[in-house]
Order: C-alpha cells, then structure tokens, then sequence
DNA sequence: TTCTATAATGATAACCAATATCATTATGGA
DNA sequence: TCCATAATGATATTGGTTATCATTATAGAA
C-alpha cells in the first residue's frame, strides 16, 4: 500500500467516529508511514520540520492509538514508540536494540508465521486470555552499539 | 532449580564482581524467584514485608540488572518489569494483557523453540545485529480486563 | 579484635516522558 | 453566516525512575 493509500484508510476509519483527520495528525501518520519501524514522541518531534510542539504531539498519538490507527511498542528507555497498526501497514515483527532501543520491523515466511499463531492461540485460550496479536522480539545490539 | 539454588548463582556472580548480597537484594531476589513472572519496583515494594524503600529497590534492581542476574521486561504503563534472567529461571515467552500490563512466563515446545531460535539468528544477522536473546510476547486481554 | 577503606543504604531532590488543564482557534453542519 | 463542537498549544502536573549525599554496614588488613 501507498503511503495516501494509507492515509486514506485512516482518514476512513476517523471519520466513522467524528474525528478529524487534521494536518497535525496528517503530519504524525506520513512520519510514521515512512518509518522503518516504530517511533518515540521526542523521536518525531526531532525529526519533523516543522516541529509538531509536543503537547499536540503526544495528543494526536494517543487520539490515533485509541482510534486503532497506531499501536504502541513499549522499549527501552521508558519510552513508547508508535506505528501504524497491522491492518494498515501488515503483520510483522520487531528487531530491537537492547542498548538504544532502535527497533525496526520485520517479516517472517509464512510458515513460520502460521506456526506462531498457533501457538499464541493455544497459549491465550490456556490462560483465558482473549488473543489480540503477538509479536517476536528479536533482541540484539546493533552496529553502532556492538 | 530451587529458590537457594538460584541464590547460590547469584551470590557467586555478584562475588565475583566484588558485589555484596545484601539483605534487602536478598528480598528483592526471592521475591522475583517465587513469582510468575516479571515484576515493576512499585508492585514488588506492595507485595513486600516489610517493604524496602522505593529507592533501594530501584537501586537493587539496577544493580542486579546491570550484573546480567535480572532482565528488564519494557510493558505497557511506562513500566519496567524485572525477572531472574534466562540463565537462573530458563529461556521462556510472555503473556502479557494489554490492557493491565500483567505478564505471564510461558513455555514452548523445543521444536517450536529451535524453529525460532534459528529465525531469530538469521535476522540479525541479515541486519548486523549481534544476537542477545528473543521473546515471543502474546498480547491479549486477561479474564479481568475482558 | 580493631581499624579502615569501600560498598550499601535510605531520605530527599531532581529528572523526564507523559498526561491534564484550559483559554483560544478552527471546522463542519444547520 | 452562525453555532456547537473538535482541535490546538502553552502551561502545569503527574508518576515512574534516577541522582545526590550524609549515614551506616561490611570485608579485609593490621
């Protein structure tokens, strides 16, 4: 998918609950459209020109995350970092930086995939969890922190 | 391995840091060991007779992080969860609530296991990661969060 | 055992990501 | 155009965590 395909996905689903899909917010969701993985507040505040102030920041990532557009990944360094949920951007997971905490995503075949699953179905029905998604953390140091 | 058996390893390792283990890393410790999976400085003093004050706690759990004999588990509420590390307790996944942020241990098959373990060590290779660990973490809400 | 250097403790203050508040501004629909 | 409501952004506040530092405890030397 396209990064207006997206957009355009998002802006849908806003709209099927009466809330706008502002420049602020355009803004935050092209960012993390185009990253590679999931990002921090300070992260995009940093990187966006012009700088989204914080306060509308953190507002329009919490909007978005309880809308289902985004989805949290809590990392190192007490930080949580977004991006856009499954149904947007597709199922994947995570390699994580245990000494930064850069994360960046990706996929497995789909054999490994369906293996996965089926063990994250019966684990959840196990303990009577009601299963919403699973992820593999991949935990390692990356270059620059080696 | 039992709860003494455990203390021994960790005894050892900090001896060979020149680390002491104190009473209140004692506590903190045995708290860990007997419970079912990771746990926050703030959900251990509760659970604690008498408690440790918060700042020792927060400095024991460092201390026994920064050693390797405590792993830190990043959850959801800006929390940090502390666990006895693989080499003490065994390799091992996470059920985790999304919405109340409670975790769970988990096990696998040893097929299941080395199928992972050899996805994992090929994606970080692929990305120049050197490889620290992984976790499967199943998300889903739990019986009270339902 | 006593002495001493060093580690550990715990009360307190500081830090910082994240959230709440609220007056102002923008926007979609009547 | 007007209005009700949503969104914004500056600011204050919260809450988990870390840093500071004077005091206490401990292991090893004498």
């Amino acid at each position: 998918m396209t990064v207006d395909q997206i957009e355009q996905m998002a802006r849908i689903r806003l709209g099927e609950r009466g809330i706008r899909y502002t420049r602020g917010r355009q803004q935050v969701m092209e960012a993390l459209i185009r990253a590679d993985g999931p990002r921090a507040a300070v992260e995009l505040h940093r990187e966006m020109q012009p700088p989204l102030p914080l306060s509308s920041l953190y507002r329009s990532l919490a909007v978005l995350a309880e809308a289902g557009i985004l989805s949290p990944h809590h990392g190192v360094q007490g930080m949580t970092r977004y991006e856009p949920a499954e149904w947007l951007i597709g199922h994947h997971h995570h390699l994580v930086c245990v000494d930064c905490g850069a994360v960046g995503d990706v996929e497995l075949s789909s054999e490994m995939e369906s293996a996965i699953e089926r063990v994250a179905v019966r684990i959840a029905g196990a303990e009577g969890y009601a299963l919403t998604g699973h992820t593999l953390e991949v935990e390692g140091r990356c270059r620059l922190c080696a």
